[in-house]
DNA sequence: TGAACTCTGTTAATTAATAAACAATTTTCT
DNA sequence: AGAAAATTGTTTATTAATTAACAGAGTTCA
């Protein structure tokens, strides 16, 4: 076990949700014991690597036996924060709004959608899977009355930002943020942007760099 | 220049995106010059880096003067592939799927949607902006007589790896895939899976860090 | 025009990330 | 029970990524 908890790096934490992930579809197929050389072979990063990622949270397996794959499950889930809940909400109701809204596995996880926003009068009033689209002009006394911790910000680019600022500024923790802008925040909120387009356009350099090889 | 044309790491690919991006906002603003200094402080990475990153595909710049914003936005579109169309198809018309079809921002940098697909009869026949959602069945077909080269997965991710192992079949050359699924794929086939639950499990484990101070 | 200044491209130095190695411990099997 | 095999946690080595440094080329402006 890790006794020094020095900093844990970005490329450590990024990796943790693929361990969750992969080590659930071990407990649905009834695998309940795993080594690192296994789980290596399955998930494609190194054996040492897995090994030392693990390590920096503690000392989860047993020498010659491996990990226990329900206990490790948790204690990932324990590190990754899914074991509360987080009130959120959407901001933008709009194509994609929704589809996050519909989508019920992040739900399941923890993150409860409470209410969404939109400023066109033609959608507020409208729900979604039980949950309401409220007046943008709410927003603030919602957060607040609400406890709400998590922003989902799904609004046109040009207005990214300055949403974000109204979240802060509500008292929010952390923003979820899907339009193509480089949300800033100050340091005590967590920020995640997802950009679409630089995974779509990474596919396009790829796609051409197998037709014009270099090598 | 780099004489030697060696491989480029993903580590850059992956910025190459957001350069992309910050360009085009300098271009809408009429900003038609500027230093790797200026653009590292817009976009957050260090001068050096962003002069090491381009410098990977030529010398762009100019001493003394810095770099014309038009020109290097346009070769970083043509490394990035983005000066053609691509045929594309959605696989699965559910709520991602229409939503990423609703969107004209894809579709305007030359990812044209010629068609959906879905299982469900009561989607086959439907239409999102124009593009018809088909039978899953004539997947195959529709692919080869149109030679689509990027599949758009959003089918439950129990269906994943048997779509995008159709779609190779038939001939396509790319997938972005949203489900979450390691989708595994040939060498001569580019694969960018998203993976929306890690980018929010990310999220949470950031909150969470800052509640619980470790240093 | 020319001196002072700017800024790139590129190499060198540093830091970070990944992989390998291995002692220590536990399991497995006879 | 005891030897052989397996597997971790951790240290060390290696590779990759980032940052710094700076010569040389080009710009700016009096
Ligand atoms: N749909 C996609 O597939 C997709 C993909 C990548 C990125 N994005 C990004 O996600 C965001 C949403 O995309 P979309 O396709 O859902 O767009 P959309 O136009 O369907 O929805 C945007 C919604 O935001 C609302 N809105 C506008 N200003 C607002 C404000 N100030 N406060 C509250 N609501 C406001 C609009 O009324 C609209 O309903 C955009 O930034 C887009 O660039 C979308
Ligand atoms: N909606 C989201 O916000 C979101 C977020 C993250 C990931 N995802 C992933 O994206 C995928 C789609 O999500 P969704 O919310 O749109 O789900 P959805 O259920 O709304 O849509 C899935 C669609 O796929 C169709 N389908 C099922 N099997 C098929 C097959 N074999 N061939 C063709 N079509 C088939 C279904 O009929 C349905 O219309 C899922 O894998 C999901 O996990 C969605």
């Amino acid at each position: 076990m890790q006794r020094t908890s020095q900093k844990v790096s970005m490329a450590v934490i990024r990796r943790l949700p693929k361990y969750y992930r992969y080590l659930e579809n071990l407990l649905n197929k009834e695998i309940y014991r795993i080594s690192s050389k296994e789980l290596s072979r399955i998930i494609g990063f190194t054996a040492s690597q897995i090994r030392q990622d693990l390590n920096c949270f503690g000392g989860f397996g047993q020498q010659g036996y491996g990990y226990n794959v329900e206990e490790l499950y948790k204690e990932i889930g324990k590190i990754l924060g899914l074991v509360r809940e987080y009130k959120s909400v959407i901001i933008g109701a709009g194509n994609l709004g929704q589809a996050i809204a519909n989508y019920s596995d992040f739900q399941r996880k923890g993150f409860k959608l409470k209410a969404m926003f939109d400023i066109n009068p033609k959608l507020i009033g409208l729900k979604i899977r039980d949950v309401e689209i409220l007046d943008v002009d709410n927003l603030e006394d919602f957060i607040k009355e609400n406890d709400i911790e998590v922003g989902i910000i799904c609004v046109p680019f040009s207005k990214a930002q300055e949403t974000a600022d109204r979240l802060i500024a509500a008292g929010i923790k952390g923003i979820w943020n899907f339009a193509p802008f480089d949300i800033k925040v100050p340091d005590n909120i967590v920020i995640e942007n997802v950009h679409l387009s630089e995974s779509l356009f990474t596919l396009s350099y790829l796609l051409n760099e197998y037709n014009n090889p270099e090598d």
